[in-house]
DNA sequence: CGTTTACTGGATCGTTCGTTAAAAAATGGA
DNA sequence: TCCATTTTTTAACGAACGATCCAGTAAACG
């Protein structure tokens, strides 16, 4: 009953969180969206709710991505560790060959919003889940004998999650080969 | 001849960058300024320019402080390496510290505004002083043999600086502790 | 087929934005 | 002391903000 909606949420959605992704937050204005999303200011609000809802909808959609395909890389066969030493330079290549600078969603609302349960509840998802696929790996290739007995790979995988946010950052810098390079070869040195 | 100014320009532009540390770029209005500042928006305008101007005075005054920080902080009498070990442990602690979760203003600029050239001029040379700061202090404790002779100490220094992004990073998010500290563990871990 | 219901698109709400203009106040040299 | 010059203060500017409203439209159901 009633008339149906004639775009898809799904899309639209994934829209804006390209468009959050790529100017923030508080830069990214509702006429923007409507411009991005080519509809009408009404249907957003009708269909997310405010600018913040769809930031938080949009930062969600992100995570779950984010983890699926996270899911994907270290699930590869062979090698454990060489499957998250694969992740550390895919990390870097793909913020390397971000010419229009967006970095991580995840990484820019830690930064812009800290202040936010909502956002921070989604990066602390997003973060966690980064944290136990990496270090369920890192545990599969110490059990394979690929990491010394004595290495935590929990504490390995917070290590690398910290400096993949390390990257994000640099990578928006005019710095940013140098930068990026030298900490994956550091980070390859030591998941030996 | 003609009136003189009525408030410290210098005590001003650090308020300034206090406020614009805490609160981003974006989300700190120039009534907000003037509040903090205590002065009226012509003074502001009259003495700084406009908020882009001020904002970006305030990061080089923040690049100038953080660099006098981080001479002083290197240049202790004794081991080199125990220099940057402390070093590392300082930064973590410093961000773990920072209740109002305002992070470094270095990271923030970089995050919220990686397309400003001037800005970016700012970033560039906050990170490349800490490089160099560093490097030069690593070079010395591999002279002291402190570090092997094949560790590269330029190398090492930018994945610290990296790294530091990433715990300014994750020091705003709900995970904080657990990640700073363990990715401390495995830095220092590095600086065997 | 008509009624009901939900969505659409654009106008418009009051507020706040960064910036500017102009008058009042204060300084130092003539 | 009085003028030239600068700063301070306050009000106001046009534009843009997030949000809301509403007439118009289209789909589903009796």
């Amino acid at each position: 009953m009633g008339r149906t909606k004639q775009f898809d949420p799904d899309v639209a959605l994934r829209a804006a969180m390209e468009l959050f992704w790529r100017k923030g937050y508080e830069a990214t204005s509702m006429r923007d969206l409507v411009e991005c999303l080519g509809l009408g200011q009404g249907s957003i609000y009708g269909a997310f709710g405010g600018k913040r809802e769809l930031y938080l909808k949009a930062v969600e959609r992100y995570v779950e991505d984010a983890r699926e395909s996270l899911v994907t890389r270290l699930s590869t066969p062979g090698s454990p560790l060489e499957a998250v030493r694969g992740l550390v330079r895919y990390y870097a290549e793909t913020a390397l060959s971000d010419a229009e600078r967006r970095g991580c969603l995840l990484t820019n609302t830690a930064v812009e919003l800290p202040a936010d349960e909502g956002a921070g509840r989604h990066v602390e998802s997003g973060m966690e889940a980064m944290e136990v696929l990496i270090a369920a790996t890192l545990t599969r290739a110490r059990a394979a004998g690929e990491l010394p007995a004595d290495r935590d790979p929990v504490a390995l995988a917070r290590f690398l999650v910290t400096l993949f946010q390390g990257i994000r950052v640099m990578a928006k810098t005019p710095l940013r080969r140098r930068f990026v390079e030298d900490s994956v070869e550091q980070a390859l040195a030591v998941l030996a």
